[in-house]
RNA sequence: GGGCGCUUAGCUCAGCUGGUUAGAGCACCUGCCUUACAAGCAGGGGGUCACAGGUUCGAGUCCUGUAGCGCCCACCA
């Protein structure tokens, strides 16, 4: 195999056959053993409305970073895969391509809309489960499931009557968010605001019975002025005082209205006076709530007015407005108009301004269900990570509003609620019910559909089996994290959370890890309209879903936007190629006789410094790993392998296996192995297809790399002191290649090279890397030949006397030393002056005050040294 | 109006509970096709850590304020 290893890894040659190989033998299917702890993320579900972006493509990638460590560490390790209705949105885009057809809901009707819908989650469920497996998630397939399949159907049915029964649903008639062109209400989360020109129209109403007396309000949508049944002024508004329980005469309706006091008027804006529009404002419907108004609705679904509008009947509301401005204005009822910036709401699906509208609706009481959901994140058992999160959670908590819950869709979960055709009896019921238990008359379903939301906060346990009592959801739930970006925190999370404390008494998860969003590499938001999207696939095609993966994940942190880069993808493809070949090199050798987990007996310097790296390593990643720093992790294993085993043990390697001790060589390829293996299995989760096969290349009988450990720290593998060592003569080599760069020498050319320092013997030992990877002729401790003519380097281990004869040129040499010793004279300065200071002596950390003295005295050293060194020079 | 985040090398970003002389990748410059890798190797230049104060023996790191950018929530007729 070995021979066969191409000089660059190409990863369309590898992925699909492994994630094949790992579905053939069920590696993602996660076994229920009693004795073993689970692991649990349950995916969140994308929505079946199209393919997955980049954002899903992170999303995905650190989720099953997650889930491969914890299988590699023996949990019983759950990543549940599944699909999203995503009711609205879905639905419009099936209305959507009805239309290029010519065909409406009307035509098809409600089962044949279904039959359709149907058909549309089968083609794209299927196309988005294919991508999930293309970024080499392992989720456990044969647990898939979907929102709207039979299990969550039948959670949702529980759900809605055990809160009917609780009262905590409710059915009743409210302003809600209307979106005019999905025609359906939507929740107030799904409103998006945004800042449009506008105008302040004030308008004065004539006060009955007194002549040229007016009251003057202000409104910014004067096509409900139909609608008005009174205006308010504030109760201690004395300019207003006397016109309390008098009555107005509503402008060329000549409708009488009152004029009534409300708290809720704020006497310093506008004119004061509001006028009051019961079914077309929130905030009005609760003042005529509070003072028995009428409320008249003067719209239809489609937002156009109604016969209520008397004779603006049929105008849509854009007409509307102007006919009724015109009007006013021509009947000298308008004051003026100022131009103004406001905020207007329009629907998060298809941009359309919403609009208040009255309408009756099923709502779930909030308050009840949010207290323990608040304690829950308050008290810990559920935390954020990055916490601060948690603040914009708690901030939309506790200012919560019931929960609009009724969608008037086709597409989605229909409430469980039956209507008598005769009696008007309700019955809220889990079977249909058909006969109406009162009068004995035909019942028929509610038409509408819940919020894809309201099944989705069920998610974390509807799909473990809940309601049923299955051994799924004792072994498996609560779950461990939820993964996802902070923009759904408030549609979802907070659901999710409280759902589950009613429904299980338990919080679904203990951690919320948030991510941030990727963003174009120019800093904005990837979208659609502005056509800057990049496709995963298209990626993952180009340079492989290891490099995509790494890309996403290296650099991260948590909670944080990132950018997606073209460069970080090439740098992390390059990363694939990089380890590649290093594998290529030690099976270029045969090392048919290592094992994964076997060292030599005794270790050379050089290999304590690497196993003992290794072994540093895994402690650092499987930390950085519990606190989700899953950037910090990669990037740590991608310095390690780059620039430790790579960079150096490799080039040492190279020399031993050229040498002619076979002891040396046979050590050498065990430790060689050693690394590979575990530096492949900690990269693994990060980069599962390049890992699993080299893994595989390796003498590890063919075993798969997702069943063996993940590495963990050992303290039989600690060996510190040789570590530090080790760097003192990688010091040296790059030490004396400085002097080769800055003078100019030749590669041809051997330096002569005399190690004046306290590391004698250490560095002696060294002198034959030394000299090979940096090109010194002989290596020496005697210092009795003529040195005058030396380069002279400090390194932090050793000061070095490279002899370069006619290369040197000794005026600009003793400049040079002459700027060293300012240097060595003013850090000696700075570190005197800070041992001296007794505070610091004191206070700081004993390691830090040691790390200074020993400082000091290297400085020290080499001052005398470089004193030396002038004095010979200038001879 | 309320809240949150960001500002560190030309670009993208790391810098944990304050601790020596601030790091990486990319880009740039110099020299190398050294028998794993030119998608590579060796070396190099480049930062008064947004600004102003404060706490401290010591501040990129903590506190206060200012400015710029971004996001979220609420929304007032």
């Amino acid at each position: 195999m070995s021979k066969e290893m191409a000089k660059v890894y190409d990863p369309s040659q590898v992925e699909e056959r492994i994630y094949q190989e790992w579905l053939d033998k069920k590696y993602f299917h996660a076994t229920i053993h009693e004795d073993r702890k689970p692991f649990t993320i349950v995916m969140p579900p994308p929505n079946i409305t199209g393919q997955l972006h980049m954002g899903h493509a992170l999303d995905m990638t650190l989720q099953d970073i997650l889930t491969r460590v914890k299988r590699m560490q023996g949990y019983d390790a759950l990543w549940l895969p599944g699909t999203d209705h995503a009711s609205i949105a879905t639905e419009a885009r099936i209305v959507e391509t009805m239309r290029a057809e010519g065909l409406t809901k009307a035509d098809l009707g409600r089962e044949g809309f279904l039959k359709r819908a149907w058909e549309w989650k089968n083609t794209y469920g299927s196309r988005i489960n294919k991508q999930i497996t293309k970024l080499g998630s392992s989720c456990d397939w044969d647990r898939e499931r979907f929102t709207m399949d039979e299990g969550c159907s039948d959670a949702v049915k529980d759900v809605f009557i055990k809160l009917y029964d609780k009262k905590l649903i409710y059915r009743g008639e409210r302003i809600i968010n209307w979106c005019p062109k999905c025609k359906t209400s939507i929740s107030d989360a799904e409103v998006d605001f945004d800042e449009q020109d506008g105008n302040f129209w004030y308008f004065r109403y004539p006060v009955k019975g007194e002549n040229d007396r007016y009251l003057t309000v202000v409104t910014t949508r004067p096509e409900t002025i139909p609608g008005d049944t009174a205006v308010a002024v504030n109760p201690n508004d004395e300019r207003f005082a006397d016109l309390v329980g008098k009555t107005l005469i509503l402008p060329t309706f000549d409708r009488e209205i009152p004029v009534i006091a409300d708290e809720y008027v704020d006497m310093e804006f506008g004119t004061g006076a509001v006028k009051i529009t019961p079914a077309h404002d929130p905030n009005d419907f609760e003042v005529g709530a509070r003072h028995g108004l009428p409320v008249i609705n003067i719209m239809n679904e489609d937002a156009s007015l109604n016969e209520n509008a008397g004779k603006y009947c049929g105008m849509s509301r854009d007409e509307a407005r102007k006919a009724i401005i015109k009007d006013l204005d021509e009947a000298g009822y308008m004051v003026k108009i100022e131009p103004i910036k406001h905020n207007v709401g329009s629907c998060y699906r298809c941009g359309t301004t919403i609009e208040p509208w009255l309408s009756t609706q099923w709502f779930v009481s909030m308050k009840p269900l949010a207290e323990p959901a608040i304690k829950a994140v308050e008290e810990g058992e559920t935390k954020f990570v990055p916490d601060r999160f948690a603040k914009t959670y708690f901030n939309w908590m506790y200012n919560i509003k019931d929960w609009c819950i009724s969608r008037q869709l086709w597409w989605g979960h229909r409430i469980p609620a039956y209507y008598c055709d005769d009696c008007g009896e309700m019955v809220v019921s889990k079977e249909a019910v058909t006969v109406c238990p009162k009068c004995g008359g035909n019942m028929h379903q509610d038409e509408d559909t819940l919020d894809t939301w309201f099944s989705s906060a069920l998610w974390p346990f509807s799909t473990l089996g809940w309601p049923k009592d299955t051994e799924d959801m004792r072994h498996f739930y609560p779950t461990d994290v939820l993964v996802t970006g902070y923009d759904i925190i408030f549609f979802w999370v907070a659901r999710m959370i409280f759902s589950a404390i009613e429904h299980t008494g338990k919080p679904p998860f203990h951690t919320v890890f948030i991510h941030g969003i990727v963003r174009a590499s120019d800093g904005r938001k990837m979208s659609k309209s502005l056509g800057n999207g990049i496709d995963p696939l298209e990626v993952i095609d180009q340079y492989g879903a290891d490099a995509l993966r790494f890309m996403l994940v290296s650099g991260g942190t948590p909670g944080n936007d990132m950018r997606y880069s073209d460069e970080k993808v090439k740098a992390a493809r390059n990363f694939c190629n990089k380890i590649w070949n290093a594998t290529r090199f030690i099976l270029m050798n045969d090392v048919s006789g290592c094992k994964a987990d076997k060292l030599p007996d005794t270790l050379a310097l050089e290999d304590k410094w690497i196993v003992s790296g290794v072994n540093q390593l895994a402690k650092e990643v499987n930390a950085n790993i519990d606190k989700y720093e899953l950037g910090i992790a990669a990037d740590k294993i991608y310095d390690f392998i780059w620039g430790e085993f790579c960079d150096w043990y490799i080039e040492i390697a190279k020399l031993r296996l050229n040498g002619e001790d076979e002891e040396a060589k046979a050590n050498c390829k065990l430790v060689l192995v050693w690394c590979i293996t575990k530096l492949m299995q900690m990269l693994h989760p990060f980069m599962p297809f390049i890992t699993e096969e080299i893994y595989q290349n390796l003498p590890h009988k063919d075993e798969s790399i997702m069943i063996s450990a993940y590495p963990e720290y050992d303290e039989k593998l600690d060996f510190s002191d040789s570590r530090e060592e080790f760097a003192k003569i990688m010091d040296a080599i790059k030490a004396v290649r400085n002097v080769r760069a800055e003078k100019n020498v030749p590669p041809s050319k051997k330096i002569s090279l005399f190690i004046d320092t306290e590391e004698k013997a250490l560095i002696a030992d060294g002198s034959e890397y030394i000299k090979r990877l940096a090109g010194a002729s002989s290596v020496s401790t005697d210092l009795s030949g003529d040195l005058s003519d030396a380069v002279q380097i400090a390194t932090s281990a050793c000061r070095i006397l490279i002899p370069l004869g006619e290369l040197v040129d000794k005026e600009k040499e003793l400049l040079r030393i002459k700027n060293d010793r300012e240097k060595c004279l003013k850090d000696i300065a700075r570190i005197e002056g800070t041992l001296s200071n007794e505070q610091f002596v004191s206070k700081a950390p004993a390691k830090v005050v040691e790390n200074e003295r020993k400082k000091l005295e290297a400085a020290k050293a080499l001052l005398v040294k470089l004193d030396e060194t002038i004095t010979s020079l200038s001879k």
